[in-house]
DNA sequence: CAGTGGTCTAGACCACTAA
DNA sequence: TAGTGGTCTAGACCACTGT
């Protein structure tokens, strides 16, 4: 583990725990290195990491704050500043997955161009319905390569493939494109989420790739309007 | 401008104008730094900007390399991820605000919270009907403080917000929380958007803070759902 | 094994804030 | 003017990839 990725681990958790607040700034960058016995350009990565995570900001000359309003969100919010599957985010409650539908073919021009693939790779096609504490929740639509998560089958997917990925593969996840919108109700969301005519779904198209770049998940996720909405966080960064 | 900005900019341009390509690494780090005769860290600094923008990625012993897919964004299409409003947003299109409601109050303790204000704090509560090319697209409803951006008035707001506060108050804007979600259309939406009750709406809501951390913006924009996504990219950042 | 990116250091100077 | 964060340097060692 990075020395600065602990340092960032040991400060969110004093600020969670309170010991810092918004009244007060935390200990300057020099002080800090001296308690973590570190370099100060090592303290300013750990600090990024808080930044980029929006928990704290700095203000040069004056010194580094904890943001106040730290949670706004509600119980079905989906954060997902860093990828974690449905199963870890929703820790503390029983998640289940319905396999709706599950298939092996070759893959669609956009999927070719999204998964960045031959048009002779296989690829999994697959429904999910996952549920929430026995209360069906999101309807998920993914495509996913089948020599980039060998495997994948109808055990894996009632469970978690995120989990199954990092602990049987040994793969890392890393940076996901999302586009976010609100759609009108299809067949599979009127059968399996009580939708209606006029119940607007949202709707998650995303492409996530492990961390050397590699796409490995093409996918559609819906829920109700009324079943959860998404928590984006935006640091500042320079415009390029 | 700092350094690694500055070569941010010129490594985004060249890949952008196809200079360098998704088939050969970019190159190497110690090159690059004595390309533009600095140091390794600062060039680091630079890619980092890059990386975080899905523009490259970088794979430990191998190389930096130049993502594929980089453009999946159709016209009406919302990044946000460096903050520009609207108006620079739609750069190269005819962007016009019709002020429907201009009413300046005391704030609800909501909005209080969310803005970091005292009961006393006066604020300015506004919807606009944001018209690209003649067309009606977005309606936002808006909450600003009068201390923190004082001179608003019905002038600036039929032009751009964002390029009074940078150009005349000399402000930085920073980071921003948003939450999206689906919504059945109200009767903003039917009377200026032609929502009819089956037309799912897509909503963002949104707290938006100054460089320094004090937040100047609580609103909520709206678009049909046939009227632009929202697109987000996340890169790959270690879980703290 | 050579080449690459990831991390870390000790120190320097600059830009800005606040008293 | 003292204290703080922002940037930058020159160099070191480690972890990983690919041959």
């Amino acid at each position: 583990m990075a020395k600065y990725v602990d340092i960032a681990k040991q400060l969110k958790s004093k600020i969670l725990k309170g010991e810092y607040t918004s009244e007060v700034p935390l200990p300057d960058q020099i002080s800090l290195a001296v308690i973590f016995k570190t370099s100060r350009v090592t303290i300013q990565k750990a600090l990024d990491l808080l930044i980029n995570e929006g928990l704290i900001y700095s203000k040069q000359g004056s010194g580094t704050y904890v943001k106040q309003n730290i949670n706004l969100l509600s119980k079905f919010d989906f954060t997902i500043d860093q990828y974690v599957g449905t199963t870890e985010l929703m820790r503390g409650h029983t998640v289940t997955s319905d396999v709706i539908d599950y298939d092996v073919r070759l893959p669609q021009p956009k999927e070719q161009e999204n998964l960045n693939l031959a048009f002779s790779d296989a690829v999994y096609d697959f429904y999910r319905l996952r549920i929430v504490d026995d209360v069906p929740w999101k309807m998920e639509h993914s495509i996913m390569p089948v020599k980039v998560v060998p495997g994948l089958n109808q055990g894996v997917l009632k469970h978690s493939i995120y989990r199954y990925m990092r602990a049987d593969l040994g793969e890392t996840i890393g940076a996901a494109y999302r586009i976010i919108r609100a759609a009108q109700p299809n067949a599979y969301d009127r059968r399996y989420l009580s939708a209606t005519s006029d119940t607007p779904m949202l709707e998650v198209e995303q492409i996530v790739s492990l961390a050397d770049g590699t796409p490995f998940e093409y996918s559609f996720t819906r829920n109700r309007y009324d079943e959860g909405s998404i928590v984006v966080y935006h640091p500042e960064r320079p415009m390029l």
